[in-house]
DNA sequence: GGAGCTTACTTTAACGCTTACGCTGGTTTG
DNA sequence: CAAACCAGCGTAAGCGTTAAAGTAAGCTCC
């Protein structure tokens, strides 16, 4: 039903190559030929067809981008960051969500292989690297996001989680929290590098807390709130109190705060509090949460330009590392008498 | 480089068309080369070429969605939602932003018609209708969400605004309110209905409220919260003040709420506040927002399957509309005594 | 016992495009 | 003035798949 080049060769009466040739500006027609033929594209309003198109070249011009969870803030600025980035090379966007579960992203990375993407942008919850292997057999050039795994070499950006929890612990002993507690995440490369950071921020000020101050890690992101209350209240039943928590995520800061009030106790005179990702709705809370910022359009602006240089580099080159820099943004949650 | 049909046909000694139907279960095959077939398959972990195959069958197996702010949580939860029932078919997302932006938006509509979807669903940021009279003749199915066109007649998925203002400003009457405020969307259907349900409910009292009463629309989404409190600011200056204001979404709410709080005013005191979408952190806010929900993950789940149903039929079927049920979700920000 | 099925395949021809190369007539060049 | 060289176009082949139309062997049935 659509325009095909072939419609406009034969209203013109030329070979189906040459207007091929005029449309990829193919420096070998003459200029009365490629204005002929421009001007009953436009007439027509012919769309070349994507599909044949890739059939011949390999090529999709679509970059795929598999998230957690496409609701939470950070991946959904990390997606608007890319997307912006790849809009203007004329690159779509494939979008695809693994919910967290490892089996379902596994199937979505099997998916979206099949549809031979350009390039793939991956926010992991996998706990192994066989789907990776996989991404690796079919030669499609991919980018880790956010979580990264430990002796895989691949492109990757990211901040440095571990400087991440150490920014934050460390903001929360300039407050004046002394029982530092922390709410952990997955067990997932950005969750167990904040936990890091947390422990050498502590330990550098001898401030080791007893274990139960970390408390047991929470799966989903989606569940993040209700989970990050759960957790809280447990700490809530420690003695003597946590005056401090560093919380694995802002969703979950949010559950947090949202059990301290209930219990009664004052953010942050009681309990200061701080989370990781800096949302935007963040200032906006019951108490406005202090968080560390991760750039997250950002990232997805330069995971975005990464993955068109990968595509545009015939060579597997070796892989690349971005790492972004994080900074605190501190709001009223942590915002307390700077004493001893 | 990766495996083709031709390969595992080669090797088993059988036609291409063989493996073909196999791998589409076109009863036409022995049981013994069937599996045959499907151990080499397996084996080679072969992948069908979409390209390939949407070349031939005139089926990309992809649905195009286009909002105007993708980490705007509403329309968030609308991809969310379509992407579940789309992935249970089958089906891959492509996703693109508009940035609340009607050029840009033509521009992407251009571009993933060129793709040769089979279905696009679009929260239009669109003026006029030009964009998908386009979409029409290249017989792509598509489907308006949570935004409408007067006098176009496309398949729709979204709530009755004009309900869902009469139920925001019913409530804010219902708790107290006689000097109810409106701060006002962009132009497009959602902001104008919330706007006539909003004159609907109060003529039906008798409380006509002045001109200035009703704010000035804000354009994007991407800035409501800045322009809330702008808006917000100026009906601060009236006299008498009012005592309720409905917003024209969420974000515009929280934008009006700290700008409230920051005049010294209380919530839901001095000055009650409710919005619309009821996005998920609603209930954390500082003051939590009384919302009136639009159930948006159910809106794109009935876009998904409205798709996929008119993909499946041939015929242009006359187009469908889908309006769901508003319903209220009251917190602090309008809690107050209901007193006349 | 051969017309007529059925089963299990194969052959052929697209789909819309690009890539590589070939051809032609006019202009330059030694 | 023929050899060489262009610019400007066309031809042929093929990308990986599916749809439609064959075909060859075995079976049924009166």
């Amino acid at each position: 039903m659509p325009v095909r080049m072939k419609d406009i060769a034969r209203d013109l009466g030329v070979s189906v190559v040459t207007v091929s040739k005029v449309l990829r500006n193919h420096g070998d027609i003459g200029e009365e030929t490629r204005q002929r033929v421009l001007k009953r594209v436009r007439d027509l309003n012919y769309q070349p067809n994507f599909a044949a198109r890739a059939l011949v070249t390999g090529r999709t011009y679509t970059v795929g981008l598999i998230v957690p969870d496409l609701v939470h803030p950070f991946f959904a600025e990390v997606a608007k960051g890319l997307s912006s980035i790849l809009r203007k090379s004329g690159y779509s966007l494939i979008l695809a969500s693994s919910e967290e579960d490892p089996d379902l992203e596994a199937q979505e990375i099997a998916r979206l292989l099949a549809r031979r993407l350009d390039a793939m942008i991956i926010a992991s919850a996998q706990w192994t690297v066989a789907s990776f292997r996989l991404i690796e057999e079919q030669k499609t050039p991919y980018i880790l996001v956010d979580r990264q795994f430990a002796g895989l070499p691949a492109n990757f950006v990211g901040v440095d989680d571990e400087l991440v929890g150490e920014i934050a612990t460390d903001h929360l002993i300039a407050v004046g929290c002394r029982r530092i507690a922390h709410i952990r995440g997955p067990e997932v490369s950005t969750a167990l590098g904040r936990l890091a950071g947390y422990r050498r921020a502590l330990a550098r000020r001898d401030l080791r807390p007893p274990a139960p101050y970390i408390s047991a890690g929470t799966a989903g992101d989606d569940e993040s709130a209700a989970r990050g209350a759960a957790a809280m209240r447990k700490l809530l039943q420690l003695d003597p109190l946590p005056d401090g928590v560093f919380c694995y995520n802002d969703p979950t800061a949010v559950g947090a705060m949202n059990a301290i009030l209930e219990a009664g106790l004052r953010i942050p005179e009681d309990i200061a509090v701080i989370g990781c990702g800096n949302v935007h709705y963040d200032a906006s809370l019951r108490v406005p949460l202090s968080s560390v910022d991760q750039r997250s359009a950002v990232m997805g602006e330069r995971a975005g330009k990464l993955a068109l240089s990968l595509i545009g580099s015939k060579a597997s080159t070796r892989p690349e590392s971005i790492i972004l820099e994080p900074s605190l943004v501190a709001r009223a949650s942590t915002l307390r008498n700077r004493s001893a």
